[in-house]
DNA sequence: CCGTATCCAAAGAGATACTG
DNA sequence: CAGTATCTCTTTGGATACGG
């Protein structure tokens, strides 16, 4: 299960499904995450075969991040868990509303 | 993503796929899980809606937890994660082999 | 542009002892 | 049986500053 571990490594897989990404392509895509949190999880996502890195050598230097075809097999149960964690907070906030109903306007 | 959060959740809720486990089963069926951290998870997951915990006043009491339907909506996603994750286990171990062949014996 | 270094705070987890 | 109470250690993450 650490495949997915880390705050942030679920999203920086996600922002990855299209295709693959700059450091600071990611990094917009993923408001509130800072640079070292980023490398850090890009780093262990690296080592654990999720992800692929390349140095493009321009100047100033390019870096790519690509899901491996194993990363890729994981966006589907990140999607499932995405959906069932919107059905619970859309089913709180209907238990929530039913409570306190809203005034018609 | 914090629905499964936490070292031990995806191994808890694996462990009630089957129906409704009393707490020293759970703790049994999951070897290293300290009695305390079961207990803050469990008080997590259920407070997620992921799983429900019902006492029956017996003397002494049994608990019981079970998987909401919520809950069990998780399990193909941890399920499809340990599938990638036992692939690149085999992976790795493929690649270390090839590196240092076994002797036949 | 793509990071590293440093310091700090908070959360999880392990070990152990104790309880209604 | 099913927990709670401590205490400690480690891991993550946030903030900030700096470097090739």
């Amino acid at each position: 299960m650490s495949l997915l571990s880390g705050l942030w490594s679920p999203e920086i897989i996600w922002s990855l499904s299209k295709g693959a990404r700059r450091f600071s392509e990611i990094r917009r895509n993923i408001p509130g995450i800072s640079a070292k949190v980023l490398t850090g999880r890009l780093r262990d996502l690296e080592r654990r075969g999720v992800l692929s890195r390349s140095v493009i050598p321009t100047s100033p230097p390019t870096v790519e991040y690509e899901l491996t075809s194993l990363g890729e097999e994981l966006l589907p149960a990140i999607q499932s868990i995405v959906e069932v964690g919107t059905r619970l907070i859309l089913r709180d906030r209907q238990l929530h509303d039913s409570d306190v109903p809203l005034k018609p306007d």
